[in-house]
RNA sequence: GCGGAAGUAGCUCACCUGGUAGAGCGACAGCUUCCCAAGCUGUAGGUAGCGGGUUCGAGUCCCGUCUUCCGCUCCA
């Protein structure tokens, strides 16, 4: 049973075969790197939501969830740093075809002059850079970097195309009228949405620190480049938690986070030599420490999940523009018997796209699996080993013939375990056939109802990961399943 | 964004140097066999991605455009 291939255009080819995965508006040609998840695609989002939701919430009495608006006071993203961090002017050069931003090369050719000696033009230079950027001033950058014939690396020539402004963040208007005052951003992250409800939860949920607040929800980037799939969509879903921490504890927290989360990927299914830390070097400017789970996909190994100890930053930035004192008052008593007093917590996120995680779940589940039977005919199948906890359908109920009374006790046996999990019923065509559709849309069990169900009530339940099938009384069918999604 | 490749039925593809679209699989209905796909009969489904041009005539040639895949680039 071995042959098993990852190609990850057969991936996305099955997905969309087999109703997890739509191309976005398709009848219309589609839309770039929007996708829509089809009728099994939803419900193993939603399980791996739910997982993850559990996991976070339930399992942690410290860990509260919210449901925060897509749409937020434009406010949230100056403090947060996006309108003014996240977009960046680009350049191209046009005989390398080698993007650049702006800031970027420039700074690159300072680089180069403060280490030929000329420190003085070398900061002209950079303050110079700095009063266009303030500006948006384009054309004096592009005029900047043509008088200083700054070339391009791979080409050496300084043929440059204008700059363009690269834009984070998509924008509407809230009010009936467009214009300037009633822009307002779709968010390019949740985390924004549980730190301005950072006093709502704690005071309503009387929290005591430390403690996190969880949420899952649509997040929008304007990607440079989107492709990939759905590893890099403009729409997508992220799972967020923000951990609120005594201040000086927060590298501990991240440390905790750090471990705990490649744990839970693993709990869930993944195969620990498919995971890796990927430490940041470089850090965003709200952060102290930064990890990525990184995953390897068909195409290499890329972000998962990242956590990262974001200090205080949110917290008081939120704080600074709304006028509100975004603080905690720590009972706790210290060594020396005061207590903590009032302080802004850290925050350590833990951030996994909830996208990604089901496009490694699919991409370690597919597998095209060929063998030879003992007559000696060649066998095969695709199958998507998806763990049975998160899969769409945990069951599927097949008649051997469709007479005999053999449906109405398929019927009934699904009646008796659809309020416990998700059932599929099928009568159609032989049984082998009926299993390979089982197999390529990931259903764990199949159980069949056999004449021999008549005289003894049992059945054959059948496992698709090893093809193996056991004879069960039917009245253990549900409990049995249940054993094994739980 | 650049380069390469590709877009014909749900899927995989065919139609060679232009003459008004076919197959296999799949789906659906029925029959048959009955515990691991590919038995029989029938049915549905395509203005050949979209737009324009050349031509008496274009899926087939030319241009544009959109989308996808691969590589590069970029990435909070």
């Amino acid at each position: 049973m071995a042959n098993e291939t990852n190609n990850f255009s057969e991936i996305i080819a099955h997905c969309k075969e087999y109703g997890y995965i739509f191309p976005s508006s398709e009848i219309y040609d589609g839309l770039s790197a929007v996708y829509d998840y089809g009728q099994n695609g939803v419900q193993l989002k939603k399980n791996i939501r739910d997982y993850w939701w559990k996991s976070m919430t339930q399992l942690h009495e410290n860990i509260v969830g919210i449901d925060a608006a897509i749409f937020m006071h434009p406010l949230t993203w100056k403090a947060s740093g996006h309108i003014d961090n996240f977009s960046d002017p680009m350049i191209d050069n046009k005989d390398s075809n080698k993007r650049y931003r702006v800031d970027h090369l420039i700074e690159s050719y300072a680089d180069k002059l403060a280490h030929e000696g000329r420190k003085e033009e070398e900061y002209a230079l950079l303050k110079r850079m700095d009063e266009l950027l303030s500006k948006d001033d384009f054309t004096g950058l592009r005029n900047l970097i043509e008088d200083n014939n700054i070339t391009c690396a791979v080409s050496e020539t300084c043929n440059w195309t204008d700059i363009r402004q690269f834009n984070l963040m998509f924008d509407t208007q809230l009010g009936t009228i467009s214009g300037e005052a009633d822009k307002i951003y779709l968010r390019p992250e949740t985390a924004q949405g549980i730190f301005v409800n950072f006093l709502n939860v704690q005071k309503t949920g009387r929290m005591r620190i430390p403690f996190g607040i969880a949420q899952t929800g649509k997040a929008f980037r304007n990607e440079i480049v989107a492709r990939q799939f759905i590893f890099r969509m403009r729409e997508f879903e992220q799972m967020e938690m923000q951990f609120f921490v005594r201040p000086g504890t927060e590298l501990q927290w991240y440390e905790y986070w750090k471990e705990a989360r490649l744990k839970w990927h693993e709990s869930l299914g993944i195969p620990v030599e498919k995971l890796r830390y990927h430490n940041h070097v470089k850090l965003a400017h709200y952060a102290n420490a930064a990890v990525d789970i990184e995953y390897e996909f068909p195409f290499g190994f890329k972000e998962l999940e990242g956590i990262h100890s974001r200090t205080d930053f949110d917290l008081k930035q939120h704080g600074e523009l709304s006028k509100k004192k975004l603080q905690y008052f720590d009972n706790d008593l210290k060594e020396d018997g005061e207590p903590y007093g009032n302080y802004i917590p850290y925050v350590v996120e833990t951030s996994v796209g909830l996208d990604r995680l089901f496009l490694t779940v699919i991409s370690m589940s597919y597998a095209e699996e060929k063998w030879t039977k003992e007559d000696g005919s060649e066998d095969s199948r695709v199958v998507l080993r998806i763990p049975a906890k998160i899969a769409p359908y945990k069951l599927a109920i097949l008649p051997l013939v469709k007479k005999d009374g053999l449906p109405e006790i398929a019927k009934q046996l699904m009646n008796e375990c659809k309020e416990s999990f998700y059932t599929f019923y099928e009568e159609k065509d032989s049984i082998g056939k009926r299993y390979r559709r089982m197999d390529a849309i990931g259903t764990p069990f199949c159980v069949t109802i056999d004449h021999r169900t008549k005289d003894d009530n049992t059945v054959t339940i059948r496992y698709r990961d090893t093809m193996l099938q056991e004879r069960i009384p039917l009245s253990d069918v549900r409990k049995v399943v249940m054993e094994k999604i739980s």
